[in-house]
Order: C-alpha cells, then sequence, then structure tokens
DNA sequence: TATGTTCCTGGGAGCGCTCCCAGAGAGCGC
DNA sequence: GCGCTCTCTGGGAGCGCTCCCAGGAACATA
C-alpha cells in the first residue's frame, strides 16, 4: 500500500540513495536514470513520508498560526479570517503545510502549548491577538522555536509585523477636523492592545495638529465587536460629538446601528471613520469612509520573516511596520469622495 | 537542548521504555517509579518528538480542513469563519492538530493535494465547500484517506454531516405564505452545490403545500455572496414581489441594500427571509428572520466521524443530517416574533 | 602499466519512538 | 527445595528517511 524509497528504487532498478537524490535535487544523478526514477515516482504517485523525513532532519515543514482563546467570539471580526486567509497562502506559497491553533478556552491553551512548542510539530509559529502580558507571549519568548508576531508586542526584542496604527488613526482625526468637525469623538479600540494604544495617541497627536483636544466624555473604548461599537456609540451619543473615529469598521457597524436608532444622520449629523478596509465598509449605508490595513502583506511577510528565522538565513529580532492608507467614501461627508476604490488587498 | 526518552530515562533512573509506558499509560509500571517518571517529564518540559512517534506508528495526530479553491473570494461569508473555528474546537477537544488547507488557486489545489494524502502528514481530512464533480472529492474518493464531508455530496457512499437544507427552505416558505404573502420570490444559493438545490426544491415544495407556484422571474441566483444577492435582488424589484427567500444571510444583507435603494420597506413591501443564523442578521436593519443552521455542531459531529474512521471504530459510510430552525425576528413581518434569540450555536 | 581524478552509485548508521520478547525478582503452593 | 505464575523492567529491532563514506567505472595523465 504506502510505498518507501526502498519499493521507488526497486521499480526503478535502483537504490534507496539514488531515489533520495533524485527527490531532493542535490547529488550527482545521471540524466537516465533521473529520468526513469521521476517516471515511477510520478506514475506510483508515491510521496516520500513526512514523519521520517522529519525525524532526520528536524524540521517538519510546518508552520504554526496561533489565535489565543480571547478571540473566540470575536471571531465575528472578518479581520482574523482574512488573516487566516493571508497566512495560509503565504505559507503554501512558501510550500510549508498551516496548523491553526485557535484556543477556545485558557485551560485549552495551557494543555496545548507544550505538545505544539516542544514536540517539533511545528518549525515556528505566528501570534497573532496577542494581547499585554500575555502569558503564551512570554513562554515562546524563553523557549528556542522562532516566533513571529502580527501586530506589535509591548516588549522590545521580538520579531513582529505590524501596521501603523498610530499614522492611520492620525490620518482619520485630521481629516475629520479638516471636514469641519470639532466635537470629534472616539470609540477605541481596546487598551489592552498596542494596536489600541497607538491608534489612541495617534488619534489623540492628530487632532491635536489641528487645536482640538479630545472630550473625556467623548471617548468610550470596546473591544472590536459590532455590539460593544454599539453600546459605545450610545454613550457618547447624548454629548453630541459631529464626529466619530471607530477602533474598526466592525465597531463602526455598531456605531452605524446605535446612531440610525437614535435618529441622527451620518454624515450629516455625526461624520463617521473606521479602521480596517473590510468588505462591510463598502456595502454599509452610508458606504464607510475607512483607514484601510494591507493584512494580506501584512500576513504574508510575517510569514517570510519567519520562514527566514526557521532557515537561519537572518537572525537578529524583524520588525516591519506597513503604512496603512485613508479610503474616503460617503460617512466621514467629505464633499467629493475621491473614489480610490479597490479590491480586498491593499499592497500586492 | 531536545531531550529524548533515553534522557528522561536517565535522570529517572529507568529505561527509555519504562518512560515509553508511563507516558502512554499502558503495560504495567510500578507506582514509585510511574510518579519518579512524571516528575522528570514535568520538570524538563519533555514531550515526546511527534514526528518519532508518528513514524512508527503510522499516525501523526493531525487532522486536514480543505476549504477548495472557489471559497477564496467568497471568504467573507462568515460561514466559513464559524466552520473553521468548530472544526478546531472539535479537534482540539479529540486531542488532535488541526492544519488548515485553504486553496487560493485549482493550480495549487493539484499540486498541493498529493504531498497532503500520500505523505502521511494527516491521518485524515474534512472537505468543505465542495461543488458537484469536484475534482479533488473523486480524487479522496478513489484514494484509501479517511475523509468527511461537510455538505451532502452528490454521490452516494461518502460520508458526510448536512444540514437539513430542504426543510429549513420549506419552513421558509410555508412561513411566509401563512403571514399571506403570495409573490414570493428566490434569492437562490448556487445550484452547483446541494445546498444550493436542497433548498431549491424544499422552497418550491414549501410553496406548493400552500398553494402557490414560484414564478421564474421572481427568481434569481447567486453566489452566497453580499454582491450577488444585492444584484439578484435588483433583477426581481421590478417583477413586484411582496416576499423573498434568501440562499444565505449575506445574500440577504444584499437584498436588504438592494431594497433600501429603491426605497422599498422591510418587511412592509417585501418580506425578508434569510438561511444560516449568522450574526449579522440579529444586527441588521431592520433584524432578520432566517433559518439557523448549526455549524458548530456540524463541524463537531465531522471531527467526530472522522476520528472513528481513522481509529477504525466504524467504517461504513455514515451520514447525518442536522436539523435547522426558523428565527422569527422583523424582516418577515411576523406580528409577534417569538423572540427565540440564543447564542452563536445551535444545539450544544 | 600505474596513478590520479571525476562522476556516479549503494549501503551502513542513526534520527526518537513503539512494540515485542526475554529475564529478573517476588510470592505462592506443593 | 522446586516449579509455577505474575509483575515489572530493559534492550533489540525496525518504522522510512537523510547523510556520509566507500568503492566501481571511466577517463586522463605520468
Amino acid at each position: 500500500m504506502n510505498l518507501t524509497l526502498e519499493d521507488i528504487g526497486r521499480l526503478a532498478g535502483v537504490s534507496r540513495s539514488t531515489v533520495s537524490r533524485v527527490i531532493n535535487d542535490q547529488g550527482s544523478v545521471s540524466e537516465d536514470v533521473r529520468v526513469r526514477v521521476r517516471e515511477v515516482i510520478r506514475s506510483t504517485g508515491f510521496s516520500p513520508n513526512a514523519a521520517a523525513r522529519s525525524l532526520v532532519s528536524n524540521k517538519s515543514g510546518v508552520i504554526g498560526l496561533v489565535i489565543p482563546s480571547r478571540v473566540r467570539d470575536l471571531f465575528e471580526d472578518p479581520y482574523f479570517a482574512k488573516v487566516i486567509q493571508g497566512v495560509s497562502a503565504a505559507s503554501n506559497n512558501a510550500g510549508t503545510t498551516l496548523s491553526l491553533f485557535l484556543f477556545q478556552t485558557e485551560a485549552e491553551e495551557e494543555h496545548l502549548y507544550p505538545r505544539v512548542v516542544t514536540s517539533g510539530l511545528v518549525d515556528g509559529v505566528i501570534l497573532t491577538a496577542t494581547r499585554m502580558g500575555d502569558p503564551l507571549l512570554s513562554r515562546l519568548a524563553s523557549g528556542s522555536l522562532p516566533f513571529v508576531l502580527i501586530g506589535r508586542p509591548e516588549t522590545d526584542g521580538l520579531n513582529y509585523v505590524d501596521v501603523d496604527n498610530y499614522d492611520g488613526a492620525r490620518q482619520a482625526a485630521t481629516h475629520l477636523c479638516e471636514l469641519g468637525r470639532r466635537r470629534i469623538g472616539l470609540l477605541g479600540a481596546p487598551t489592552s492592545t498596542t494596536a489600541g494604544l497607538d491608534r489612541l495617541s495617534g488619534f489623540v497627536d492628530g487632532l491635536a495638529t489641528c487645536g482640538v483636544t479630545l472630550d473625556p466624555v467623548l471617548r468610550a473604548d470596546g473591544d472590536f465587536s459590532e455590539e460593544s461599537g454599539y453600546t459605545a456609540m450610545q454613550r457618547l451619543i447624548p454629548h453630541l460629538p459631529d464626529a466619530v473615529f471607530a477602533g474598526s469598521d466592525t465597531m463602526a457597524m455598531g456605531a452605524l446601528r446605535a446612531l440610525r436608532e437614535s435618529g441622527l444622520k451620518v454624515p450629516h449629523d455625526v461624520a463617521l471613520v473606521g479602521f480596517d478596509g473590510s468588505t462591510a465598509a463598502e456595502t454599509s449605508i452610508p458606504p464607510l469612509t475607512t483607514i484601510r490595513q494591507p493584512v494580506d502583506a501584512t500576513a504574508r511577510r510575517a510569514v517570510e520573516i519567519l520562514n527566514s528565522l526557521i532557515t537561519g538565513d537572518v537572525s537578529g529580532p524583524i520588525s516591519e511596520t506597513l503604512s496603512v492608507e485613508l479610503v474616503v467614501r460617503e460617512s466621514c461627508g467629505a464633499p467629493e469622495p475621491h473614489h480610490a476604490e479597490g479590491g480586498l488587498t491593499g499592497a500586492r
């Protein structure tokens, strides 16, 4: 049933070693033998046993994508679907296999973690959605398994790929200012994440350049979810903001719902800007002005960096910050949306 | 650096074999030795090498989740995120690792397939979103790797878990009839899928029990996407439906957008029913009446069946059809929504 | 003819584990 | 004392692969 190198060799009239050389394209093999072996492999549909390979090479050809437990309910946010898709695409591209570790509970995280890291199942790991002081992060950092974070960690010296949250929030703030808005509120992303912190400070700094300060009553934080955007917006409405920047498109959708229920018109009464560049932002009523982040490129770079760490091509801590882009639609009330539309992905 | 059974044995003053027996909980080992070995394992953080294990046992402890290329752009549909989440949860639960194969192109599918199936990387596979005549399906069927489909295949004799698409569509149809609607249209799911076919025939049969027939001009098919729901709805509007059943919640969202743009009120002018039970259906304006399908339970059963196929506990083709549930909200115009709300998951 | 040199090939060793078998020791009855 | 059973333990073999080394063949050079 299951063939081995030995079998292929027998069928091609050569030895195990020669077949191995043909498969791995190394050493010198005469042209006719190479052709003959290739033909046998093709016709039998043979592919070498992954376990045996990885036992001797100490490499599994598998990378792990870890999404910690917190994200469970938060999975409704299409951001993670896009991350998974991007990492998967990049992994396929690199010839590696992707294992997905979606932890449902902290206990599960605790329980499954050692297996993942010390059993040699994966050659390296990409970690998303870490929060400040994440135990997973410190354990990984003290181990020897290569890993790359998506999203800046709070501590230095780790490998990560991030998007320029600060600049995106700054752009959103100045854009709203330039449109003449002054009571500009914030539906903040959680400040337990660096993304939340960076977006907050970028937003505050952006307002400052226009001589506006963030009124504390015009700030309510959420957790990226639609529901949290809805309730946060409800808290802001009594304080009469004329513009709001939401920490994610999903939160902006919740805000939109709250505003509609209160009879407020977007953008006439309240201008709204989101963050992410999700597809939902394209079809909302009205279409949402947002900060588009290149999720695909982020995922791709994370995989590329991880792979070069695994092969040892690079060593030192690597970090990259990809730029984001303001996409003007109708929800901000800009006079003429310079239709910079596009597909799902940022860069390509 | 990397410990082996031999090392653990040396530290505990016993042999490789005894350590193996302790780890696998088999054979007889005296109590004190067992405790001593466990303590060494705990303190060293040792976990046995997965490759060596799987080389000898011919089992990798990994299952694959395959999502074919077509789904690429379609990933915006939260359905797949829920499937991934469900399969992951069930897999963690069963103590297996999940590998994700998200094929981006047919070429990739072609290229990667053999490695997945013949290299022993995975013990079995769960396959979603197959279309009629899927080449992947026939290849899997002719191989010996255990696999389970999510969604009924067109051919018999395969293992699958499905939801009762027929009954769901039938319920939607009779519900709309009972509310007095007569010009009931269909935004069909693709008929290249059995889900699309089943929903179509259930819908037609449901109408028939009320003495209504589906006017061909009141039917336009889509591909599960928001955009396709939008354009399909636009095609129906000139023919004045007073109710519409959409093939998915995401398509219903598109329909909602098209209706709003035409100035038609939901449910006053057009009643709308979706299919899936997504979170978006809860927060749409108006909240969407839908057929809730138990995605989580479907994924869980698929994993359970796959695992019992792998261990050989069962053999014959197994198929299960899980029931769905009508969730009445406002979009259908029912007088008093019997608030059968709930969380994300159907059964639990 | 003897000696390198280069190209190609085969087989041994070993990766870390599980399985199997043999043997040591304890306990028991005759 | 002897044989028997039963419990516990250690070591050999081998899973399928890669790596290394030795050696044969072919050819050029001294």
